[in-house]
DNA sequence: TTTT
DNA sequence: TTTT
């Protein structure tokens, strides 16, 4: 029986294409950023909308989902839960940090013909993952770090 | 009508004793840690606990409740929304993001009496906003002054 | 503080136009269905579609929106509280429940253009309080009417 | 992909100790009751506490679960799905309808040893089964066998 | 029928 | 840094 709870629920519209990755035993890794606007005041005491973008990560069958039906201004309902990875930055040394929402599950809101999408030539691209394979071969099945984020991966 | 939603439900353990600052006009923000404990698949394929850590943020009526009820050992339900702030660090000079979750409703778990809790003293050094004044701005730690947070940026 | 939690999330698709009434006072309540689909196992062990009907309630600011932009087939992010009303059925004597989402917040999902809606015709006896409030009391099927909620019981 | 949303969460306290009852092939379909609070204003314009009383259902490993570490007084978190079921009343032939919780996923906020409870000795009599098989088909407060719940309407 |  |  779980001891605590760490769920998320957004519903936004994703920013760009998801980018798709394989692990070495060829499960699917999506990730793709999702775009919430909250109103909150600003400093003049007005109504503002504030964007807020958040990083998400989907592993498998929910990735293969995301792959052939989820494009740039898809709104989808999502839920997940929180993960922050942190890692020591090559060049500077230091400690960074990375949040994101590992997705749960997913509706798509638009409908499949909807939103502006990159195009059909992109899903040509997406699927490339030949640099990917090219990685060392040394990683297992360990889906975390057969993406090896590193410091230039992070999107913003 | 809202566009978007955005929105965390937490259950877990209060890591230390919630720190509380003051604004300029004297609201209270109170900042916090949540551990939350997800189990997940390790390299062997065996079921491990990994821990996640929250770090949660809450203004005015809800920062007093938590700094009246609130402690280390603390087990919450949360209700909140996620924010990532962004600055530029200021030795490196490299973009340095955090990811807050801000509480927006709270249920305390524990009894009043339970959890190990830091003490009344600690209530004397929590309540001294001079103190908190009085800090270098240079402080690489303080997230919440770095961005310089004033009644006008307080959402609520 | 809250004590306890009682929070839905439904994302589904109206069933009909919302019916507007109004308190006393002047006050809106929409009252509609919303329709979810879950995917379960039937008698011979194959998936299935079963479809719920849930009852939602909204009041005031929020019922004078769904009043505004939701119709017949708009689909609805929904936040709302659980509540079950009992009475005593006039005719049988027996007791009776129903359950409603008391809508607490909501996000219209389809375009302002979409759904099938009931015409703009609807609209003009939607706005009709007059015609409420010469129903006969014994009207079987009004359960708003039948629970006499007045200004004093709206809770927002 | 699913199509829809059908979420509910709960904090609250168990109203009695929860009843189990096995179907024709052993599993557990345990069911009980759970309070949740929400505060309201009275009719006076004044904050009063309404609680609302909520049926849980759970199947196979959940109720399990619950017939393990569940009782009267414990504190739980819930997540699950809302069903209504309607029949015709064999007495009055009116339909009714009666709405469900089916739960989820759940989280023990009692610990282990709290809550008031109902005794080791209530244990034995929870897991006769026999009983259960052996009540007359016209108890009209038995809404599970009322619908006739059978192995192959569990859908976990 | 719970809980504080 | 929590908790069981």
């Amino acid at each position: 029986m779980a001891k605590s709870v760490n769920k998320v629920t957004l519903v936004g519209n994703v920013g760009k294409d998801p980018e798709i990755k394989f692990a070495a035993n060829g499960n699917a890794i999506a990730t793709f950023s999702l775009a919430t606007t909250d109103r909150t005041k600003d400093q003049t005491g007005n109504w503002t909308d504030r964007t807020e973008w958040h990083n998400l990560v989907a592993f498998q069958r929910t990735a293969e989902i995301i792959r052939d039906y989820v494009k740039k201004g898809s709104k989808l309902y999502i839920e997940g839960r929180i993960q922050t990875r942190s890692w020591d930055d090559k060049n500077s040394g230091e400690k960074k940090y990375r949040t994101e929402i590992i997705v749960g599950d997913l509706v798509l809101l638009s409908g499949r013909g909807e939103g502006e999408g990159g195009g059909g030539s992109s899903y040509g691209s997406r699927s490339g993952s030949t640099s990917y394979d090219q990685r060392s071969p040394a990683s297992a099945d360990d889906l975390v770090q057969s993406t090896e984020i590193t410091d230039d991966d992070i999107p913003f």
